[in-house]
DNA sequence: AAATTCATACTTCCATACTAGTGTTCCGAC
DNA sequence: GTCGGAACACTAGTATGGAAGTATGAATTT
């Protein structure tokens, strides 16, 4: 279930249909609305005094980012999470970041990396206070400054998305108290390598850095088995295994 | 202007909505609807006799592969081809494929490769007939046998998007009397370092495809002039120019 | 003549009504 | 008890009505 209707930011020129998509991503993501569980237009509308249209376009764009199935005709629910997806996330998100580093590295925009830079100190702070939520967002903040110095911002929208895949599991590895101080070591090791000019170093750091995820996600599946999809059984069908 | 009612194959199944976006879609890269022309619900419903609902539906799809643009409360129109956002879709593609090369040259998935040997062949013939359509179905189906050899489908799905915005530059190309052996002589190339299992070359062979577009796109961008966005002037207004 | 105001004709956005298809459940026949 | 079937309660998909905002142009004023 997931409460809110008015919290969080509520700007009121802002499309209904946008702060809609917003509020359902996050509400999954951080998984206040629980993988499996199914929605429906009319029932979310109802529950967050909109109508049906503006939740409609929201369910298609969660749908387009891999987080909610429609079925027509049926019901829409919360994709579980799959590991497979995920990989194939990852796989994406490692093959264009890895070319905007690249990109990063060739340019040389001083303003640019120093912006990356700010972000860095910032999640610094932030470790320090303890504050989780702002070292989520400050890790997107960073990917989104190295495509910026690469001068592709285009590139992070489409990481952007496939992130969406991910984000449930950095979620759960960040309940499970994740060490940040290796992350912002890991997004150090990226930046300096682009600002010495080593982009064979910084592919390197790079690819290692999202390569975390696959230490972690297997825990994590065993762990949370409710929240992710079953992986596919050797046997055709999953009710009769003969060996 | 863009006839079509009823044409096209009209499953009667498949949802209005989507029929609507593969029929706009096909209108814009062919150009039967103009870059830079002006579209609206309303006019556009009335024209393929159906309601608001799913043209809406099927305007906001385009706009997120950047083929429209919508003003709120204004208006939506084709976006002309800019040479920029071209360029931007080519470097994610060029990112995400060759990874997917590699991971083809992995695999070595036999069958897979095969299907896009296949692909080449009918090409060949098709190349001989003439027939242009389906030449462009062709070179896209190349493209995602290869990523379904990667085990990685849904990095075409990716790819897909971003070939929107090359797509009308392609259709230029095409009515500039593409040379469709030399497209065909790549493909083969890359195939053939794939099953050789060169990963490298294959990775050249590929960017060296891509990169095509690179040479023919300032030519037509000088040729069609009114259908491609001006490029930002170095002076701040593009009305007074002072050398 | 030039500038400003205001009515009008658009646009997308949101709300609501209706259609068609799916799953469930309860009832009855066997 | 088991199976079949029809009525019902859902669902998303589509159509349409109304609201808020924007460009346009004519009429009026300066």
């Amino acid at each position: 279930m997931f409460t809110l209707d008015s919290s969080e930011t509520t700007n009121p020129s802002e499309p209904i249909a946008r702060r809609v998509v917003r509020l359902l991503r996050h509400a999954i993501v951080t998984m206040r609305i629980r993988p499996g569980e199914k929605l429906s237009e009319q029932e979310t509308a109802k529950r967050l005094g909109v109508s049906r249209q503006p939740v409609r376009e929201a369910f298609i764009k969660l749908a387009e980012a891999g987080l909610v199935l429609i079925l027509p005709q049926r019901g829409t629910l919360v994709v579980k999470i799959s590991v497979a997806a995920v990989e194939n996330a990852r796989f994406i998100r490692e093959a264009i970041e890895c070319a905007v580093v690249r990109e990063a590295v060739r340019r040389k925009d001083r303003d640019a990396l120093d912006v990356a830079r700010g972000v860095l100190d910032e999640t610094a702070r932030a470790i320090v206070t303890g504050d989780a939520e702002r070292l989520f967002e400050l890790d997107e903040e960073f990917h989104r400054a190295l495509a910026a110095a690469a001068g592709r911002p285009d590139a992070w929208r489409v990481v952007e998305e496939q992130k969406a895949q991910m984000d449930r599991v950095r979620y759960l590895d960040m309940t499970d108290a994740i060490p940040m101080r290796i992350v912002l070591a890991q997004h150090l090791a990226i930046l300096d390598a682009i600002e010495a000019g080593d982009a064979e170093l910084a592919e390197r750091e790079l690819r290692a850095h999202l390569r975390e995820i696959l230490v972690s996600l297997p825990k994590l599946a065993a762990r949370w088995p409710t929240l992710f999809e079953a992986p596919a059984a050797a046997a055709p069908t999953p009710t009769a295994g003969d060996a």
